[in-house]
DNA sequence: CTAGGGTGTTACCGGTCTGTAACGTCACGA
DNA sequence: TCGTGACGTTACAGACCGGTAACACCCTAG
């Protein structure tokens, strides 16, 4: 059995996993390099070993919480095998579970607003993994037989997007509540008025 | 004619509106007090004179920016008077510009992401202003005639969240994009399923 | 045994942050 | 004329920030 399954880990896996939950709850602004390497059992020149400055800690990060989000899928496609429609079902499920579970929105959205220096490095990779998402599920709704598949792809994407946002404005209790009323009433919706 | 529009005004006044500009561009965390001093053409005793701390200046901010926002319900009435279908066109529409021409997304929002602590001050009065947007955009959908009018106008409000998150994360040729098309899409499915 | 790489420790640099103290200035009104 | 209040200036406190230098340590491979 491994044990404390960050305490094992090498430093710089466990300053990368500290960072990704430290930058999830507090915001990237909001932490600074000593907290996370105190956090992480470790020193701040082992961190610079490892990464070039922060703004490289950071991108390492999204792309690292985008690989963890990738793996949804693929979970997606295990569970529902060839039943693209049940998988986008899932999604949805998941997304509901992501709002109510969380508090926190996503990380790309947070860092996106909280980075809002136009050339910030991490602006292009936020992009490319946003793109990256949003590729997927369109290909998602399109292989489930859906007529507009990116107009659904979108809007389901922008529905999301906003609710976790409201979550973090006004709560649990807020317009997220109906999300997934929202969400299966579209599918619904776009079902009737295209087939594939 | 009243000269720089800024340069004559009083200087908490200056500072307001500096702050305003500057919290929305820059983001919260991203600028300090003396840049909003210096760009206000004031100094810092100045500000600490008319706001007990940097919390209370995020604090009027956000109150001044959800007041110039409340003035837009008037101007739907003034334009439309009456009819509360074409309000709420209007209010996509002021929606869509919102997307196109600002880039950064809603202050409220943005400041509930940056200022993570549960206990903030701000937070409170973020709640409580976008529950007032909310409702009064329920009200617009319910007097339009809508049945479902409550999920209308929290689909709306999801939408027009994401839409501004997205633009931030991948532009305005992203998701965002089709805005105006899912907005008065769901209206007209919605006057179609429930009548008043 | 030894060499070397990964790691930890301490101290430090220069900068920025919020917030305050003390003092000077200027206009206006009684 | 006097005084009162709003405003400006300078300097500073104390904390935190990202990032670096120098050095000691320990484990492992050869």
């Amino acid at each position: 059995m491994e044990d404390g399954t960050v305490e094992r880990a090498r430093p710089r896996d466990r300053i990368l996993e500290t960072a990704q939950d430290m930058f999830h709850k507090h915001g990237i602004k909001g932490v600074g390099i000593d907290a996370i390497t105190e956090a992480a059992g470790t020193n701040k020149m082992t961190l610079y070993r490892h990464f070039d400055s922060k703004d490289d800690l950071i991108i390492q990060c999204l792309r690292a919480t985008a690989c963890k989000a990738g793996a949804m899928w693929e979970k997606f496609e295990i569970e529902h095998p060839g039943d693209k429609l049940a998988q986008l079902h899932a999604w949805v499920r998941m997304a509901a579970d992501c709002l109510t579970a969380d508090g926190r929105g996503c990380d790309m959205a947070n860092a996106a607003i909280e980075l809002s220096e136009t050339d910030h490095p991490a602006r292009r990779v936020i992009k490319e993994l946003k793109e990256a998402q949003r590729d997927r599920l369109v290909t998602l709704c399109r292989d489930a037989g859906i007529g507009q598949a990116e107009l659904l792809a979108d809007t389901l994407s922008l529905l999301l997007e906003g609710a976790r946002v409201s979550v973090q404005s006004v709560g649990t209790e807020g317009p997220s509540a109906q999300f997934v009323r929202m969400a299966e009433g579209l599918i619904v919706s776009f079902r009737g008025t295209a087939a594939g």
